[in-house]
DNA sequence: CGGTATCCAACCTGATACTG
DNA sequence: CAGTATCAGGTTGGATACCG
């Protein structure tokens, strides 16, 4: 590893840190990193951290999610422990979906990524331009 | 919106906010949310994170990644400006890969959500051991 | 050494139809 | 209202072989 030229090293390190990484035989930071990664994960984080929302009404308001996927996606984000789903026993039944302490958690550093994001659009675009017209 | 019961009902606008959102056809924010999910854009970003590298250095060090993602990722990332390529003229010849410092300040808001991933891991593990002995 | 090219199996997602 | 079930398509990634 050299002489630390570069603190950044350690993230190399962070990536593996995690305990249950024999236990489980897969990456724990991947777990989270697919998530990021996914259609519809964060962007339901991000319409919950509004507040509680009903099924439908997420389906309304998140633009072009099928119901499948709402469905699948709030089962994935419930088992993480992210999401909270409660059944009201109404007629017709409803049922609310709300973040997590630990949902909200998230938001911290993932607001950091969507802000690094949005002020690195103008960089990357013009990287791809010149890649671009060089082939 | 109702009241502004949570500050962090303003990330959905986030997420929208970039303006080439239209010109482009598709979301900027996907764009890197897409590149953190990728299986091994951000593993490669953190062993550049050490320091520049050449081609086979980065095979051998990173497990099981295939020489043709080992080239796809990174010219991909070339192509956004987090990379950077640099053919030394010998025989035979040699390619080393860096960090651009796009690349570089990538690492700071994707280091605090390794950390999350790190912090949450326990709790994550445990609702899904919950989650599963309910079904 | 540092790639390309081709094939292929697995997975992810959307569309559609149906249910308590 | 809040799902489930089934099927089809596109995308992703790995294995393998070859090239300057």
């Amino acid at each position: 590893m050299q002489t630390g030229q570069d603190a950044a090293a350690i993230f190399v390190e962070r990536w593996n840190e995690a305990a249950s990484f024999e236990q489980t035989g897969t990456c724990p930071v991947r777990n989270v990193l697919d998530k990021i990664g996914d259609k519809w994960s964060m962007l339901i984080v991000m319409y919950l951290a509004a507040g509680p929302k009903r099924f439908n009404q997420l389906h309304r308001e998140i633009p072009d999610i099928s119901q499948k996927m709402l469905t699948q996606t709030l089962r994935d984000l419930q088992r993480d422990g992210l999401v909270a789903r409660q059944v009201f026993d109404t007629k017709p039944p409803s049922v609310e979906y709300r973040l997590t302490t630990l949902g909200h958690s998230l938001i911290v550093p993932f607001g950091h990524l969507i802000d690094w994001a949005n002020q690195s659009i103008p960089s990357i675009n013009k990287a791809r331009a010149v890649f671009d017209a060089a082939s």
